[in-house]
DNA sequence: TTCGATGCAAAGCGTTTGCATACTG
DNA sequence: CAGTATGCAAACGCTTTGCATCGAA
């Protein structure tokens, strides 16, 4: 992993290296002070501004994708090879899933396209109630 | 209009009214700001935070809908009878279209309904370039 | 030794809130 | 008249930045 902050010409440091390690470690999906409670543990040392500029400098190295849903603030995905996808969010328990469905992608470049637009990104994400906190609910 | 906040059982106010009205006009998506400057030319009175407070009012009262893109702030949209839609958004020029379609929503609703979940809403945003941009960006 | 990276605290941004005053019902 | 709505400014929560110091190359 250092290798590729090497070759994005960034300088190789203790903290970006325990954070970065730290990020791919914690899964997806973690905002930016739970990564920085994360790395604490490790290296209590370290500055939250450390690690909004590294989580920053990842997303730009394209190691690392911003995502603001709605409950506003910002959350980190770790990119490795896979590649696009969207998200279920459980608005009772916070879970999020990912999913990937190409028939959709093809309707949105279709539709797009009805529009005169070319499509670069896009965010689709569903809000509702996963499989755990319907059965909750019904109690 | 003054009739949708009373049958909400708000107050009628001056302020109420000129901020629902230059919504109203204003046409779609205007975030706070924007809506507070476009008032203060009607009544250069009005405060920043009676625009937020009608509009999170009118938000409440059905009448308008929160809506975060990515340039981080929140816009407004007023919501009259028509049914959910989604958007287009151009990344050079701002300029927000919207779409519908059905069988989006459809496989929306089979790709949750595979993960077990009950989706409540949804949130389809297709960002690109308009058909005005791309061709400035050719020449 | 040089210059980028860090930690701290302060600033920034859009948004919300406390409080005394103004106005609606 | 009672109690909500307003305007102002101060507070807010998340994120960014300035600056002196530290550390990698």
């Amino acid at each position: 992993m250092t290798e590729y902050l090497v070759g994005q010409g960034l300088r190789s440091t203790n903290q970006r290296d325990t954070i970065l390690k730290i990020f791919i470690e914690a899964g997806r999906h973690v905002n930016a002070e739970e990564l920085y409670v994360l790395v604490k543990k490790t290296n209590p040392g370290i500055g939250y501004a450390t690690v909004y500029r590294t989580l920053k400098l990842l997303a730009e190295a394209g190691l690392a994708e911003e995502r603001r849903f709605d409950d506003g603030f910002t959350r980190f995905e770790y990119k490795n090879t896979d590649g696009h996808h969207d998200h279920l969010i459980c608005t009772r328990c916070g879970t999020i899933m990912e999913f990937e469905n190409e028939r959709i992608e093809t309707l949105q470049r279709d539709v797009a396209r009805g529009k005169g637009f070319k499509v670069h990104s896009h965010k689709l994400e569903l809000y509702g109630l996963c499989a755990g906190c319907r059965g909750k609910k019904r109690k």
